[in-house]
Order: C-alpha cells, then structure tokens, then sequence
DNA sequence: TACTACTTTAGAATCATTCTAATTTTCTTG
DNA sequence: CAAGAAAATTAGAATGATTCTAAAGTAGTA
C-alpha cells in the first residue's frame, strides 16, 4: 500500500452508474467509477488514477485508464482540465466552478463557486456555441 | 514560398528590443523578434512559427525556436497560452484580454476586453500572488 | 586578436497520449 | 447453459510536443 486513499462507493452503485450511462460496467469501468464517483470533488490524471487502482488491488493498462476516462467524459460523468502542468485532468465536481493553478506544480485547487460571479457571456462568432467557460487564476507562490 | 506572412519590423528595432530585454540580438533571436514583436496581436506555437521563418528564409532549428520563445516568455514579451490543443501557443498580445477556444482546431479568437468585464478577484490561498487570470470560453461549432 | 561566456544545433531522450492488433469478456439468443 | 457477435481490455509500438545533451559556432570584451 503505498497511499492512502478514501473508501470508494459500493461496486453495485458504481454499475448502476455506468449502466446509467450505457457504459457495460466492466470490472474495469466499476473500479474506476467506485474511485471517481463517490461525490467528492477530484482532479486526478491517468497516471495519479493508475497508481490509485494499483494501491486498491486493481492494476490495469494505461490505455484502459485513458479509454474509460474519454468515455466517461462523454457520458457526462467528468470533466477534462486542461489548464495545468503537461497531464489533462479529469476533474468530479460538474458544478459551475473555477480554478486556481499552481504554476510550479501544476495542482488545482477549486475555487469556491460563492466567491466569484462570472461575467455575462460574450457575443460569440458566428456559428459557434459555447461549450464551457472557465476562469483560471493562476498562482505563483510568494518569495 | 509556402505562406504569406505579413511585413515584419525591421531588423535594428528588433535588434533594440531585445537588448531592451537583455538578450543578445543574435542572427535567429533577431528574426524571430521580427516577426513576433511586431506589435500585432498573435497566437503561434513553437512548429507555426518554425514553418513561418523557414518561408522567410531564416530557418533555425526547433530546439532554438524553444529558447527563445522561453526567453521572450521570462522577458514579458510573449505570453504562453495552455488552453489549446496539444501544442503551446504564444500570444503577442500582452494586454488584459481573454480567449475563445475552438475545441475541434484548437484555435484561439481573442476576446474584444471591452466586451467583457472580469469580476474580483476571489480570495487566494495563504501564500500565493496572483501571475495572470484566464477566461477561456470554449466554442463548439453548431451542428 | 584571444578569451570566455553565451548560443545554436542535430539528434537523442522524455512524457503524455493514442493506436494497433490480438486476446478476453460481456451480453445476447438458442 | 452453450455459442457467437460485439464490445472491452491489453501490451507494446507509435506519435507528437517538448526538453536535454554535448559539441560546434558566435558575440561581447580585454
């Protein structure tokens, strides 16, 4: 065991999550799933979430780990950062929220949604909708 | 002559501007200057703009394209751009402004600053000072 | 001119991610 | 439950952006 990690939710709720999704739940996917949709807000990388499983006594492919991750992201179920160090991030909280980043490490930190208004949208080209709005603060640590 | 790029400032301007910043003006960091610091507003990643200088004659190698966009970067008179796509791009434009993302080309629009006003900032965490602050709106085209 | 530090360079190395082709698993349907 | 088709997983190769390395070139200076 080399970290520490909270107890996941149960492997029945993680299939009703993924047949809810139309994702087979796949002893794979359900691994995946008990560790990400437990409710709590998460930014993790594939290879964070490899080492995780690996820890939880279910190692398997990286390729996995990015085929489950880009299929969940389609289902709705998390949602890519891509404002950080060299790694996506797939973040668990699909609330209306922001971020902090920092520089040196890469990290995330949420933004507290209560703190921070958005501006109205601006008129957007021709043709196009918007998908997301993301505002990233990035932070540099004080010398 | 596989482009068509626009007239560049001339070579002593560049030249001034990079010892302004403490470079030396060498051979490639001089072309490069040319035609970044033109004062037009731009987004170019590192093979964009190693394509454009092969067209202007100037070829270099990658690796130098790689410096001196760091070394632009550390002087403030570039500013990188992690939003996008896979690749990095570098904006000339230094002022308060804000981008739309096309998700599929991962192309950057900026956004006029009028049109949009950023709220306050929110607390940051103990430690930390704010480098820059980001409103990324990313656009899917309409279907 | 000669020196020393700074630059550039080609190519190798790295890292995240995607692809490939083969194997395994899941979900039917008989 | 057995069999087959479709979907998923896998190891390992491939890709693409970026960084590193160590050697060769160039610039500012004494």
């Amino acid at each position: 065991m080399t970290g520490n990690h909270p107890k996941p939710i149960s492997s029945e709720k993680a299939a009703e999550k993924l047949r809810a999704a139309s994702l087979r739940p796949t002893r794979q996917r359900i691994a995946i799933a008990e560790r990400l949709l437990d409710g709590r807000a998460r930014h993790v990388s594939a290879e964070q979430l490899r080492d995780e499983l690996v820890d939880y006594g279910q190692p398997m492919a990286l390729a996995t780990i990015y085929n489950c991750l880009h299929q969940f992201e389609e289902a709705g179920l998390v949602r890519p950062v891509h404002h950080a160090g060299d790694a996506v991030l797939y973040d668990t909280n699909l609330g209306d929220h922001h971020h902090f980043v920092d520089v040196e490490t890469g990290e995330l930190i949420d933004i507290d949604p209560g703190e921070i208004t958005l501006p109205e949208l601006p008129d957007l080209p021709d043709g196009f909708e918007a998908e997301t709005i993301e505002l990233t603060v990035r932070l540099r640590r004080k010398s």
